[in-house]
DNA sequence: TAACCACCGAGGCAAATTGCCACACCCCAC
DNA sequence: GTGGGGTGTGGCAATTTGCCTCGGTGGTTA
C-alpha cells in the first residue's frame, strides 16, 4: 500500500469499470483501464511496468481469457486475475492453467479483488470449506450474479432464474442486507 | 481405450472407491486403489507408470492437494484429477495451482472423470456458459451434492442445508429424473 | 406531441410449498 | 427389552409462489 501498485482493469461495462477503478484507486493504486480487448493490448504496448491485471472474462465479443498471455509475456511477473458473472469450476481451472492468478465471480468489491491478488491460491482452499452453503445463501448468491449478468434488469434475471418476476422481486425487497450493489441505471434497455 | 491407463484412485470412502474403481475397470482402464494419504503414497512407490491419479480432497484427516506434488515429482506427465464433495472455485484454483490437472465435484461419474482427464483444461471454459443455470437446477445440484457429502443421510443434508427434513424428503421424491443415485447403503452411488 | 415499449412496484387471490407436529417402522447397540 | 437415530407418511396452518391486473416512469419513434 506504500508502493502504489500499477494495475490494468479491464471491463466492457463502463459503468462499473469506472467504479471498479475508483475504488480500487482510492485504496492506493494506480488504475488503467480499458473496456475492450483490443485498447487493453495497445494500453499494454506504452506500459513500462504493471504489477497486476484484472480482466473480465466476458468483454463483448472477446474473451478476456486470451488476454492472460499476452500480459504475462509481457510482465511475468504480473498477476492475472479474472472476473467473471458468473464463475464455474471449469472456468475458473481454465484460467488458472492459461496463467491467471486467481479468479473471482462478479459482483466483487475492491478489497475482494485485492485479497484476490495478495493471496496465495496455492496454498488457499486447502482446508476444505466443510460448510455446505445453505440453500438460501446459495440462492440468493446465484440471484444475484444472474442479476448482475443481466445489469439489474429484474425481468429479465427472472426469467433467467426460471422463476417469476413477482416472485423475485418480492424475494429482493425482504433482503435486508447482503452486497449493496446499487448502481443507478435509469432502466434497462437493449 | 486401447491401450489401458494405469490410474491411482485415492478415495477414502471405500464402497464408492470400489464402485468407481470397477466402473473406470470396465472402460479399459487398469486402477488401483488407496483409502488414505500414506497407503497412496506406499502403492506409488511400488509403481514403474502412472497415467494418471485420481484423489479426492477429503481424506479423513488427509487432504488429497498434499498428493499432488509427491505424484507429478516421481511422474511428471502424470495427469491429477481432484475430486470433492462440495468443489468451491477457490479450491479449484488452489488445486490447479498445485499442479492438478482437472477439478470435479461428486457425484462424478466414470465417464465424466475420464472426460475431465481427456480434456484440455486450458482450452475448455472459452465459450462462457453465459446460460445461467435455474434456480432449480442449481438447488438440485447443490442437494445432491450436499447429500452425497452426508453419506446420503437425510436429516443431516436436510440440516445442513438449512432446511426442514420433511421438505427435503418431499423434494427428492418430487424428482423423476437427474442422476438416479440409488444406493443400498449409506455411500458410495454410480 | 403522442403513441409506443420495456421496465418497475404493488395489490389481490388461488395454488403450491414449507415448517412442524405426530406416529409407525427398522436397524443397531446396549 | 430399551433407547437412539434414521426413514416414510399424514395432516394442517402459515408462508410463498405463480399469475393477472393495474398505475407510473423514462426512452424511442412516428
Amino acid at each position: 500500500m506504500n508502493n502504489p501498485l500499477r494495475l490494468l482493469l479491464v471491463e466492457d461495462d463502463e459503468l462499473l469499470a469506472e467504479q471498479t477503478a475508483r475504488a480500487l484507486g482510492y485504496r492506493g493504486a494506480t488504475v488503467q483501464v480499458a473496456h475492450d480487448a483490443a485498447s487493453a493490448l495497445a494500453l499494454l504496448q506504452q506500459m513500462e511496468t504493471l504489477d497486476a491485471a484484472i480482466l473480465d472474462q466476458n468483454l463483448g465479443e472477446d474473451n478476456g481469457l486470451d488476454l492472460i498471455s499476452p500480459i504475462r509475456e509481457q510482465f511475468p511477473p504480473c498477476k492475472v486475475l479474472l472476473l467473471t458473472g458468473y464463475g464455474s469450476i471449469a472456468a475458473a481451472v481454465a484460467a488458472t492453467h492459461r496463467g491467471a492468478h486467481n479468479y473471482l465471480t462478479k459482483p466483487a468489491s475492491a478489497d475482494e479483488i485485492l485479497d484476490a491478488l495478495n493471496a496465495d491460491p496455492a496454498s488457499l482452499g486447502s482446508p476444505l470449506p466443510a460448510t455446505p452453503p445453505s440453500l438460501q445463501r446459495l440462492e440468493w448468491e446465484h440471484i444475484q450474479r444472474t442479476l448482475d449478468a443481466h445489469d439489474g434488469n429484474i425481468s429479465r434475471a427472472a426469467d433467467a432464474l426460471g422463476i417469476h418476476r413477482r416472485t423475485l422481486q418480492r424475494r429482493l425487497k425482504k433482503r435486508p442486507s447482503a452486497s449493496e450493489y446499487q448502481r443507478e441505471k435509469g432502466s434497462g434497455k437493449d
